[in-house]
DNA sequence: AATGAATGAGAATTCATTCAT
DNA sequence: AATGAATGAATTCTCATTCAT
């Protein structure tokens, strides 16, 4: 049995049926979710035989985690070599703030996923996720720069967990909630707000956290 | 038919099958989303047979409109009652931000829901989400603060808009992202996390948001 | 529990719930048959509830044997009235056209109810009807006619059942294929087709039936 | 998928699932209506698995379609066959008078089904066979008939659309009423009654079509 | 590797009928 | 007589999974 390429599923070579499948199914459980998605739409999708599915991947929900891990895995690599921290820290979370945009503009299946994941009390996807992202060091790399700006005398010395909290969810929260805040807010250019968005944030972030000079 | 009774949903009478069902429903619902629901079980849980989910509802996938739409509806008189202005500008966050822990602390079906509805390109649910929220003046009553605040010239004339979303998504990203983030940053009391983070985030926000003195 | 009132069927006087519910029992089992009927749309029509149905019928089965037979008991009477032997064999066998078409013209309910129970090879009804005609005459009088017609010279003498099924047919059949046949001969104004009709079934009849002069 | 081989529906090869599924279908249907079939008795006659029913018709309304659409499909050609214009004109109504019994007498499943499709006014099946009757000839070959012995002076120049009508009725009105005339009329032997209703039928109806000579 | 056909265990929905009041 | 609620036994339909080739 072939290996999945894992560079395959961004690719555009021509696709093995096995990587077919795959991004199939990616769109499929993106789009319904584990229980509402159907392996023959799947096998439609891939212009496979149905039966090829379990040939490979014995079943709906195997297929379902290999699926998700092999996307997740892909992406560790991208969001690993795009943080670079030669910078300044204001310039380091401002590409940490890339980073988890580009995360969720790229890759338009990895929202629902995740959210239905969170949503789901028995997930086992979850531990995945959070060793990825700890993999990743897109947290790590917050509270360092936290750590070294409190040492300098820069920041305040807050809460450190806190703080990366809430970095984290005003980063990705808007991301998670758009479909209800848009309408709200009646933001209309979701483009436009986000690519507002990386400044405020980091600045918001920085302001919170800098020590005053009275 | 008895109209159901949208107090009934959180207290413990005894309920009407009607009321049963919805209870039942919901948290069928919650704990398997819309696809992963069965209607076997919800009649099991709320006790009545099965065939009176149909003589009310006609659906399942009606029900479950009908259980979502009655819970939000009974959360916004809550939520409502919740905002007291008439403090300062700081109480008044800090109540904001204890309605949305409130929200999701007091109601263990809504996480889930509203996680799904989120990952559903093609829920229906989402603008009556978005209505109900408006209609309680949760994030209004936010940018009603800021305003003032600019005008007193106490906080700084950024992007109110980004203001607002960064308040909000501090808020219940949390909730959001607990599964996830609790992992990476070994936050094994979540209940103190909750505790401390009001606090931690009215103070982020506020400090970001003033103007500096210098 | 009152009996019901064989002449309200028709009539519309201010009905019992009784007769309220044969009226609406008809209506739906001529549009749908016995099995395609539900005894939901029966009592909704009947604006009773649908209790009172079994109240009253005991089952779906007795009260379409019932609406049925009150209905076809109904009719009897008309046709019988409406034979008048006193003129000559032609205008009799004229007076036994009018009769069909009466049936068939004033009863909406009973084409598709008689098709049905003809369709039907375990039906219980078809006997009830066949007795019904029976006593109507409508047969043994074309009998008479044409035995006398025999007897005088006038009428060739054939096969009789032949000719009566010959006259029979030609009377009802159109009626029945009517939904066939005037797509295939065009025919768009059913209306005036039948006022032609029974003059020409009576015409070819009674010239198939005459002893040639030569 | 396998293609329904036309021509398997009335043979008794070996038949494939669908072949077999169509044939009992065409029995349940015949015996009880559409609303009266039962899935599970057409796969318990048809020895297959019921799922596979809606994996080839993916409906019971579909399957009842696509059975008497079939069905009907298979007759138009032996109908057509049946046909031999060469002889005289009495040989030919003769011809058409047989085909008329033919379709009844070998076809056991098509009385019940067209006359519930007579009896639906919802019937979307009517105007397909009336199409297939088109296609047939049965009809317009009558009418070339009365034609040319009208214009040879042979025939009276009735109106030829109700002398169609008359005929057709005549030969296919007896298998449409025959369990109540044969009541009424005493008839125990129908096939005997049968036989000798071809010529009865086509005898009345030509002379009753002559011109006289008088 | 690949396919069309097949299967079994559900799962949603329906509906005649009955109950309690 | 009348009603709203309730029931149970079907009945249609679905879908993950497997088989034979």
């Amino acid at each position: 049995m072939p290996e999945t390429n894992p560079n395959k599923v961004i690719s555009s070579e021509p696709d093995s049926s096995k990587d077919r499948i795959i991004k199939a199914a990616l769109e499929e459980f993106s789009n319904f979710g584990l229980n509402g998605a159907r392996v023959d739409r799947i096998a439609q999708k891939a212009q496979i035989n149905k039966a090829m599915i379990y040939y490979y991947f014995s079943s709906k929900e195997n297929l379902y985690s290999e699926a998700v891990k092999t996307f997740f895995g892909s992406l560790i690599n991208k969001i690993k070599d795009s943080i670079d921290q030669s910078g300044s820290a204001n310039d380091t979370l401002n590409n940490i703030s890339d980073a988890y945009a580009e995360i969720f503009i790229k890759n338009n299946y990895i929202r629902p996923i995740m959210l239905r994941e969170l949503a789901d009390s028995r997930s086992a996807m979850i531990e995945k996720i959070a060793q990825i992202l700890q993999e990743s060091h897109l947290i790590s790399e917050i509270r360092s720069i936290l750590e070294e700006g409190v040492k300098k005398g820069i920041l305040r010395p807050v809460n450190l967990n806190q703080a990366i909290v809430s970095f984290v969810t005003m980063n990705i929260g808007y991301f998670i909630i758009a479909p209800i805040i848009d309408r709200i807010l009646k933001i209309d250019d979701r483009e436009e707000f986000l690519q507002v968005r990386k400044k405020a944030v980091v600045d918001l972030f920085f302001n919170g956290m800098k020590v005053r000079q009275s």
